[in-house]
DNA sequence: GTTTGACGCAACCCGATGGTTGCACGTATC
DNA sequence: GATACGTGCAACCATCGGGTTGCGTCAAAC
């Protein structure tokens, strides 16, 4: 039940999710917040209420927020842990082709050899 | 030298080419055949030769491939060492949500503040 | 010299996506 | 009860992005 496929399926979505900058920039201003409202975040970037629940939602769909309901407001809270386990996923990516590179070093040579400006 | 901003330029460029699924599996692909030319990859997956260009020109533009023009092919390789400092981009976004989270528990406070009647 | 294969460019299609506005509904507040 | 605020839902718009097809071109192979 892990997830070593070079498909992707939770990697997919945080990826996604913090493809956008506008995402990204919410998603700091969450941190920074530690914890906040659709609505009081609207407030403070450029971007309208609806806006931000969509990119919220987004984020949340990819694990790197969570919601928590409030009488009537829904209160959002970062979460480090997806952040972790992609950047582990990256790394053991970046160690399989490093491996696949070292087997073959003269694809190197080849670059060197041609790619010189 | 810090970069907590919600630009990120560099980073921007490679979550963007990694966001995408079909990306994602030219990479593999790539990382697969150590080096290979448009034509190639496109060969062994379901879309054009054209649509593999377009993916492969976002993916040199973040920096996970580099090109070498060989006579009158052009041969792609996988380039590692992107990827491994956006996952280090990662793991210092993560600690610093993490360290912010951890400073302050009052969270469950202000759930207890604004609920209590 | 003609054919073959690979590249580059451009136009085009269409679905996804970021963003907006408007409104209805529930929940506090007066 | 009336009012104000916050949320949720839905329609709508414009752009972007992934993908395609077609064509011109240039290096190799015959």
């Amino acid at each position: 039940m892990n997830s070593q496929r070079g498909g992707s399926e939770g990697v997919d979505r945080v990826l996604a999710a913090l493809a956008d900058p506008t995402r990204r920039q919410v998603l700091d201003l969450l941190a920074a917040e530690r914890e906040a409202t659709a609505t009081t975040l609207a407030e403070r970037l450029p971007i309208s209420r609806q806006a931000v629940v969509k990119h919220l939602a987004i984020l949340e769909d990819g694990g790197l927020v969570s919601s928590t309901r409030v009488r009537r407001e829904l209160l959002y809270v970062v979460m480090p842990a997806v952040l972790n386990a992609t950047a582990r996923w990256m790394d053991r990516l970046a160690a399989d082709w490093d491996r696949r590179l070292a087997t073959i070093r003269h694809i190197v040579e080849a670059v060197e050899r041609d790619s010189r400006p």
